[in-house]
DNA sequence: AGAATAAAATACCATTAGGTATAAAAATGT
DNA sequence: ACATTTTTATACCTAATGGTATTTTATTCT
């Protein structure tokens, strides 16, 4: 059981349910380690999910970033980060960052501060993606694009986190795409089959 | 210090922090209550998160209730509950309301039950709403009133939500305006001055 | 006024949290 | 093979939680 395996179930274990309702204890039990041995690896619960909001970043949310680095349009970008929310199967529990981000008060100041980090990080990308986007005459209107980035960012967060609360998949794709139109009008309303 | 009173001071605490992170203790503390008259009065900490909820309810909910029904048209009324979420003084630290359904797990069973029935009506007033706007032909095309109702819900819940997290309300106001375009089209993207 | 009863406050209980000291075990160097 | 060092595991610490037993205070009835 080396370092990166106990990463993996505490990765696995806030992933599932609530960053701050799993505690040390049940992490050493599930990873069958000994508690001394963490805190000497990771030395505060702080450090510990320091560590393993850095693994979400460089195993989930990069592949974020990869779809708004594609160089696709406008369009496609979407639906490719509506897919992402509404069918990638690692993000049927919801989004790690996302709920350590809503209860960021409860985060140690590493963690936090990480989290803020991502965050601004996360906004960049979507930003630079529609500067682009305007910038080669694909995303016409006067929104400002701080404010679509916003915007974008909030509302796939928010269908991640219908997933996570059982909500209907179907529908939470009809209500991400309603909500997407808005920058990229589709040509029509169709329901997701 | 009766009854209400507590009410009154547990609702404050519970709405400004998280209501998870409110302690019974901090609560009699700041009433000036001891710890058995609480708990003589309301039985738990489920029991008085449930008297708390019903007095939110019926405080708080009950304005956009009577916005619902007030039976003006889909625009003045949609304009109004973005009035509501962006600027009304209460829910300047978000909606006690909503923070219980986020953190829904950590409730009580007395209370869960209780923010599950709320929400359900919440759920039916926004769709009642709806399905009389488009019997009046004051709201056309072929979006389903349950999806449009949920989509209206949760934009307005994201809104208030992020005025908690202390994000600058103009540009909240121009999230939500642009979000419930989807199901109002005004005439032209205009910033909040 | 004095006995009986209702209310309140203090003190307490069991459990769990994050975190650590100490004892046991294993691995390593000679 | 033995001594040394490093790793592991058990046991413990302090603080805080929800909840309650007990004692003290206040009130009411006669």
């Amino acid at each position: 059981m080396n370092n990166d395996d106990v990463l993996d179930v505490a990765m696995a274990a806030y992933w599932q349910g609530d960053p701050a309702d799993v505690s040390v204890n049940a992490i050493t039990q599930m990873a069958g380690i000994s508690k001394p041995s963490l805190y000497r690896e990771f030395g505060s619960e702080d450090g510990l999910k320091l560590a393993v909001v850095d693994r979400y970043a460089e195993q989930v949310l990069s592949d974020m970033f990869v779809i708004l680095h594609a160089g696709m349009g406008l369009r496609e970008t979407l639906d490719a980060l509506i897919d992402f929310a509404c069918d990638d199967p690692r993000m049927e529990t919801g989004c790690l960052f996302n709920k350590m981000r809503a209860g960021k008060h409860r985060l140690g100041p590493l963690t936090r501060a990480r989290v803020d980090e991502i965050d601004a990080a996360g906004q960049a990308a979507y930003a630079a993606f529609l500067q682009s986007c305007r910038d080669l005459g694909d995303w016409p209107g006067t929104l400002p694009v701080t404010v679509g980035a916003k915007y974008l960012g909030e509302q796939i967060g928010l269908a991640i986190t219908q997933r996570a609360s059982g909500e209907d998949p179907a529908r939470i794709r009809e209500m991400l795409t309603l909500a997407l139109t808005v920058l990229a009008r589709h040509d029509a309303y169709h329901t997701a089959s």
